[in-house]
DNA sequence: CTGAAAGCGCTTACAG
DNA sequence: CTGAAAGCGCTTACAG
């Protein structure tokens, strides 16, 4: 039984079938009180029985609107981006509009390519859920519809709304967390230059300096944690900038013949899926991930309603204690 | 600065700008040989600089193709899954194809509404990389665009083509790698009722029937692998049915004081990323993973081009042997 | 309650 | 090479 493929029906067939005109089958479908019960009934059972479907693009040509929101992300390996579009959906979806998706790598001009894609697509707001689009993108992209950042951009992006976690607050909760265990030399993993990297690492520091101790902030590659765990001068904690390099520090750890936490404390940030699978559990940060899709969704809904004023939401970070430290 | 919204610039206004009418811009745009090189490079400077863009609920409405193909996904956080969703992507865009992808949990129902939405959108073709999408849903959705499922159903659906591994070949290949490093007490963790890891249990107890060896198979939950491990007569192997799982056994051999792969050989499935990242480096099958891509879009595009017969793909896995096993 | 009509932004013959 | 016109499938006043 080969699938045969015949132009799908349209309003126009259903009021065929039902005897009406196609305005009626269009107030009918949206439910418009103007419509009696009985006739309402009996159009939707004709349109269900011929399989009758919408058109979206006729629609979205028609409104100018598309009910879609769009959302952009690097990549869906990484387990804390995708457990941000899980809540950002959970709340489009309260809000009666879709979410299509689009991922792009950390190359510049593919996430550029997928923001655009989008905005053709008609959608009638983006949420960005990754650092490394430029700028520009997002000041083109929000001329055609509302953008908000999930995320730090490197500074405030005039038009685009944001909402992030306070990385310098979360960073600064690991540190007083590991100097109340009476750690001293407590290390920073982090090589990130991107915005949420740089704010962890300054709130490390800072943290550090206010507890009197001294920072020492190593990069992953190419062997600077092997380093960093060499020698009889090793840090007693390491904090890594997340969840990804702290797994990273724990397979060195291990290499190096340390247990975790008793020779070496491990943290890391996000409190993602590997967060909870790592052994030991890892203590971590934790976002708040469903606010933020949330408050993302709203924002989106705000500037659709008409605000004009840009707003950048920071939300409380809070430590999660497992067993790594 | 707030984000000033005016309406997007349309063909007229293009037309308008650059002094020539309207049919003259689209035949432009898209580069028609019946147009001047100079006219054509002037209307795409003007396009440019009026930062006209192509509406694509218009093209698609007046065309009838949208370009675009949908993925559709159970779970964003399976990286079998996602890296699949790389490949199909990769594979979309070599042939001037657009991905927008939409994942809905295990619901069926969920799942049945996403795969409706892309429907609604007007996509072009449908890859399916879940087996928790309904038969009908996927007969229903291929009457309005071609199907493609990336993996197993229970029984071929009419209409439908898929393209998958070969899991009961490799089950038998995990079987007798471990037989033939001299273990006897190999055991199958998998309580899955998926097509998928049926038919990987067949392949595993036919394997060890060929071989002589006495199947065991296990569930993960709620307490299967903890019960597995305990007592002198443990296996000194266990095939998982995927690496997730085998991941899951890999912490339980760690709570049993097992030394892998000393005490205890531990297989997975898949080589996702977690294979790569486990401790000790996972043994596992791979799947054609880039191959799945291509050829899911390559059915894709022959259905579109008229074929009628339904196409089922079966690709050969094969084992990457690691340190775990 | 119902139907004829206009128009969203495009593409595509068709006539010049 | 160029322009007027029709039509994709919808929604939405508007007149009955």
């Amino acid at each position: 039984m080969p699938a045969v493929r015949r132009p799908r029906p349209t309003l126009l067939d259903v009021a065929a079938a039902a005897g009406v005109s196609k305005s009626l089958v269009s107030l009918a479908l949206r439910g418009d009180p103007g419509v009696s019960e009985r006739t309402r009934e009996r159009i939707l059972a004709v349109a269900d029985q011929v399989g009758y479907r919408p058109s979206l693009s006729a629609r979205t040509l028609k409104q100018g609107r598309s009910m879609l929101v769009g959302v952009v992300i690097s990549s869906l390996a990484n387990p804390y981006h995708t457990e941000i579009v899980a809540s950002v959906e959970d709340a489009a979806e309260a809000q009666g509009l879709s979410v299509v998706l689009a991922h792009g790598s950390r190359e510049r001009h593919r996430l550029a390519d997928r923001v655009q894609q989008l905005g053709d697509l008609g959608v009638d707001g983006l949420v960005v859920v990754s650092s490394w689009v430029p700028a520009e993108v997002l000041t083109t992209a929000a001329r055609r519809a509302p953008v908000v950042m999930v995320g730090r951009t490197a500074e405030p992006v005039p038009g685009i709304d944001s909402v992030n976690n306070d990385d310098e607050h979360g960073a600064a909760l690991v540190v007083r967390h590991l100097a109340a265990q009476g750690h001293e030399r407590i290390a920073h993993v982090n090589g990130s230059r991107r915005p949420a990297g740089t704010a962890r690492r300054r709130g490390y520091e800072d943290a550090m300096a206010a507890v009197g101790l001294e920072s020492h902030v190593r990069t992953v590659e190419p062997d600077g944690v092997a380093e960093l765990l060499a020698g009889p001068g090793r840090p007693t904690a390491v904090f890594a900038r997340n969840d990804v390099e702290a797994c990273d520090v724990l397979d060195h750890a291990l290499d190096a013949g340390l247990a975790v936490p008793a020779d070496l404390a491990v943290v890391g940030y996000d409190d993602t899926m590997l967060a909870r699978r790592a052994r030991p559990r890892l203590t971590t940060v934790q976002q708040q991930r469903e606010v933020m899709g949330t408050r993302a969704v709203e924002l989106l809904t705000g500037r659709l309603g008409g605000r004009a004023d840009d707003v950048h939401e920071v939300l409380e970070p809070r430590l999660v204690v497992r067993a790594s430290g």
